[in-house]
DNA sequence: TATGAATGAGTATTCATTCAT
DNA sequence: TATGAATGAATACTCATTCAT
């Protein structure tokens, strides 16, 4: 039977792609067994495959699960802020928060998708533009505003804010500790962002 | 026989690696057998096991291989410069270009080395740490001189800008394509960059 | 999941200790392959490994199942025997009689585990002992009731009587001939120990 | 070039023998390196196979070695004995010294060798039989003297007898330790097979 | 739906043997 | 003779996936 848009939703679908990112976190997507996240949610092997074709899948929709939610997430603070500065601060700051808030989907999301470029390229890549095209419309925005520099061009700059939002967030991962506050990084990634940026 | 310093140099050893270098960035260190490598290299399979522990060990070689050319690249790069300003254009043109003109060790170092967060954070986050301490440097140089804002913390700083400038090389590691020549990234990046941090 | 006693009775373990031990007398332990054992077994490969933790442990499980049944034989065999003389006459009997009908067992006990003389120092040596102490009590129950000489050491001469029983059995196993019977061996070696233990 | 008996007197041929006894001893055979046994003679590996065939041949070449020097040794205290029952007496005693000396080669031959029943069968069991056979001619010869019982089968009982001395030999090979010694074991066998043979 | 025993394809690694020097 | 770097065949073990219950 195929795996329908009706199962995303049910109680079991969920605790398995909860299991599966805490366990492809801790122990990365191809050290981790499938029976690994079963045992973890707690539901027979065989049970996954009622919900997610292959273990590829399962990184996939977690991939999709935790982008819709990111995308929802930060569209909803968008829409709150005033103005491409303020906008943009509280994107710096939002992501912070959500990589602080949900480590182990941002460890899967920056890591272990990594690995599979072919995936990157032919799948996730259209997702994760909608996420960066956040960016470059704040950007355009803002030099439509005269607030940006005209002769920055949003579709590189919106790649070099986003790549330095994400290596922060890629120490806290990696590095299990939490040297500097969400505070101070977004307040430092802002300064150093929107001086850079002002026309 | 131990693998010593000694087959470093040879022949065989660098021919391996790079024939490593090109196997894991083409289909993943996972996705990637032992004897694909040896194929690529023209070596028998066994043979890698004279100058390698064991695949993993592959992975390793390549990283500190790679990062000791990177690391001197830059150092030397950097003792032509004159100026913090300078430098920091410089370390942002020189990283660019190493990318392109290595793309397969670059997607190496980006994408398979993150796979085990163990092995980043015990053993690679030292020679990693070296790198990044370039870029702090310079912010430190730059702000003793006044160049730079004396509220910027070099230490979180130097990330968002490795970040921004690795996210930049991801894209074309990723890609494969060249929608942007490293003239016109590296211009962009030092533009926002530099004024963000001017004081 | 452990490999529990509960799996020990089940029907497909039984099976496989079988075609192990078949494989194993007829091709010697390490010219076997685990393949080989699952294709007399008629499993798969993989399912040997959800009975064994490896097939080293197919080798000892091999032992402790016969040990266990030729331990538990003789101990029937020697409740139902009167006094020293007959239960040493039993004892010799029995053993070459369960040779004789369980030849794969034996060749694997005799030859195959000797291989690993760790494996018999520090395992082995144990249940071995308690088979050899069936002989040792036979003969100090033979010297309290004045049947056997004084001055033969129990724990000497069980094990010559143990070898020159075993050396018959290794014939039969190696040669695979049957050159002379059960009865005949049997009576040529009650006659000379009987005598040679004789006060 | 053929491996010749011109090289069977060289110094490095018996320099890889004893080195090869020492290796198998302790690790057993199919647990030795051809490169072990190499280092342990003080050769390059290549150097092996200008002595020998393959690793087989360097198991066959030990036994072909020792026990043509067993043999020799046994002949001539047989022909230094006195009748059979001293000729008996002392073909259990040497056996028992021999092991005792040559501790690495005795475990070789009790073991290792066993390993390759094929083996036994079709090469080893004749010169094997040649040392039996010194048995049972003892025997015999007691029978033709009236010494010894005419009821039992030399046949059988040079392998019970052979079985009963080799036995106490491999528990000093296995345990290492040295509980009884040669004397005390001599005394207690010659004691039973005497009184247990005698007409 | 849910289970988990069974499957068997897939692969890193070892090591006996060779051969150019 | 002697070397030891190179070879590549051989195989134990894993684990994603299936399917009878």
């Amino acid at each position: 039977m195929a795996i329908n848009a009706e199962k995303i939703g049910s109680e079991k679908y969920q605790k398995i792609i909860q299991a599966a990112t805490k366990v492809f976190a801790e122990k990365g997507f191809y050290n981790s067994k499938v029976s690994d996240v079963a045992k973890e949610a707690q539901v027979a092997d065989g049970t996954i495959y009622l919900y997610f074709k292959n273990k590829d899948d399962l990184l996939i929709s977690i991939f999709e699960d935790s982008m819709d939610h990111f995308t929802a997430s930060v569209q909803e603070e968008m829409s709150e802020a005033h103005g491409p500065v303020d906008r943009l601060r509280r994107f710096i700051r939002l992501h912070l928060e959500l990589v602080r808030e949900h480590p182990d989907t941002a460890q899967v999301l920056q890591i272990e998708l990594r690995q599979s470029s072919k995936f990157m390229k032919e799948y996730a890549a259209t997702k994760f533009r909608d996420y960066l095209d956040i960016i470059s419309k704040i950007l355009e925005e803002g030099q439509g505003l005269g607030h940006f520099k005209k002769d920055i061009n949003p579709q590189i700059v919106k790649r070099a804010i986003f790549g330095a939002i994400d290596e922060m967030a890629l120490e806290w991962v990696l590095m299990k500790k939490k040297k500097y506050s969400v505070d101070e990084v977004a307040q430092q990634l802002c300064t150093m962002f929107i001086d850079g940026l002002a026309a």
